[in-house]
DNA sequence: GTGCTAATTAGCAATAGTTGCAAATTAGCA
DNA sequence: TGCTAATTTGCAACTATTGCTAATTAGCAC
């Protein structure tokens, strides 16, 4: 995702409009690496701008997604969840604790039973443990 | 997934019982590669068993899930899809008419930036055209 | 076959996440 | 400064799924 600046011209010049909520929303999630809800921006947004509707989060995100400037990932949580990382990559999900960490895979898998499918995108969730539950585990 | 004959005695093994619910679901099961929905399951079901609940199907899925004999994946339709091939292998979903292919994968892909993570499960999902909506866009 | 008991079913309520809608507000332009 | 379309908000609605409970039933022992 680019920088809440940049942000800010490329809204304008789509025809949207910038408002407070949206930069606030922007400042969150330039060089998030979280993965972070819908609903858990709504918490620190909240903090920060108390009366933001979430859904009003809903919607920037959805803006943002549709620019390409965000991607949505779905990892099995019951929710959403955005990445401002758009460059090719997947996601490794820790079983204990949920917090999903990105992933990047050198090796393209080869396919078999794929005859008649052109394939425009491809996405990976690893599953496991991550270092500091791996480590809470040991006892 | 085992044969329904199979699942009958595995099914009392484990202290379950195998009632006329069961059996129906058991059949339209096996050797089912479209990857059904509970809701689509359901709806094939109350065809041959009229009167049959929705709930009962979803507990039966999560019966035959948890014995293992089931893999539910999420491929971003919105609703949970139940397949009975446990082989190990992954998933492409036509974006034009949805459909769930299953696939094979040789080469297993080789990661970077997992320094501290243990894997045990690896899902892929690919996207794309298959073959008839290919054609049907050809024109 | 009969009876017992725990498992199951069905129906409905409840929940979580998300989207639709409409009135009031506001950004951004002329 | 004023106009207008975009946005925000709050709430209702919606979908997929699970929780709960009374009534039913499979499967066992006899």
């Amino acid at each position: 995702m680019r920088s809440p600046e940049d942000l800010t011209v490329a809204f304008r010049a789509a025809g949207l409009k910038v408002t407070p909520q949206r930069q606030l929303l922007f400042r969150l999630l330039h060089n998030n690496s979280s993965h972070p809800t819908a609903d858990s921006l709504f918490n620190v947004a909240s903090e920060l701008m108390p009366g933001i509707s979430l859904r009003t989060v809903y919607q920037t995100l959805t803006d943002l997604a549709e620019m390409g400037e965000l991607q949505s990932i779905e990892v099995g949580s019951g929710s959403m969840r955005f990445d401002p990382n758009i460059s090719d990559h997947h996601h490794a999900v820790c079983d204990t604790c949920g917090a999903v960490h990105d992933v990047y895979v050198t090796r393209a898998p080869e396919l078999r039973g794929l005859d008649d499918f052109s394939v425009s995108d491809a996405r990976i969730v690893y599953r496991g443990l991550c270092g500091a539950c791996s480590v809470a585990s040991d006892s």
